[in-house]
DNA sequence: GTTGCGATTGCCT
DNA sequence: GGCAATCGCAACT
């Protein structure tokens, strides 16, 4: 068993909050991760709660891959899986390679407005529903730990549901300009 | 077979 | 801040 799948073997509430600073790499664009979201399998906001479908499938497989998701009919999402049936929404990204390619992508150079959402980081990194259940640790994905154990992270609101709207279960870097919006306080 | 609705974004006022 | 765009899915009849 690999370190990053014992990492993404926890409570995915934990995951998510230590997630806050580590890199994704996505073939020849990346940057690091400033906000995410935890969704548990008992979780009523969660794709996974009224159990396994087609399209939920990934949430319910190995941990350490991806669940990636339509919103809206016109946007993808990407999400670590942690244990089954839960897993982790990746919203926001600090962009720091790649740039050109993610600014074309995403038709700004607004250095902000790249992966300052679920939608607009999929865009950026080039993530569609063909990266489905891919592992995140081979090519062309790359998860590496934060090089600062020790950053400052802040916690809210999960955004843009409608059950279970109560717990904090979404996380972010503390100041970071990149988010998809600011954290109360 | 039909229907209702999102883990969003960008444009408009 | 309001709201349209857009479509796959799952929960109905």
């Amino acid at each position: 068993m690999s370190n990053l799948t014992q990492f993404f073997a926890q409570d995915a509430v934990d995951v998510a909050r230590h997630l806050i600073g580590w890199h994704l790499q996505v073939g020849d664009s990346g940057g690091v991760i400033v906000e995410t979201e935890a969704y548990r399998d008992t979780d009523e906001a969660s794709h996974a709660f009224r159990g396994q479908t087609p399209r939920n499938a990934a949430m319910f497989g190995p941990p350490a891959h991806i669940y990636v998701y339509r919103s809206y009919g016109i946007h993808w999402c990407v999400n670590f899986v942690c244990t089954t049936g839960s897993a982790v929404l990746i919203r926001a990204v600090e962009p720091d390679n790649g740039l050109a390619l993610m600014s074309e992508r995403r038709g700004t150079n607004d250095l902000r407005n790249l992966c300052s959402g679920p939608g607009k980081l999929c865009q950026a990194l080039g993530i569609d529903l063909s990266f489905n259940g891919l592992p995140l640790d081979r090519p062309p994905l790359r998860l590496t730990a934060a090089t600062d154990p020790a950053v400052a992270v802040v916690s809210g609101r999960r955004i843009g549901i409608s059950r279970n709207v109560e717990p904090l279960w979404r996380f972010g870097l503390k100041g970071s300009a990149f988010l998809s919006r600011r954290f109360p306080n």
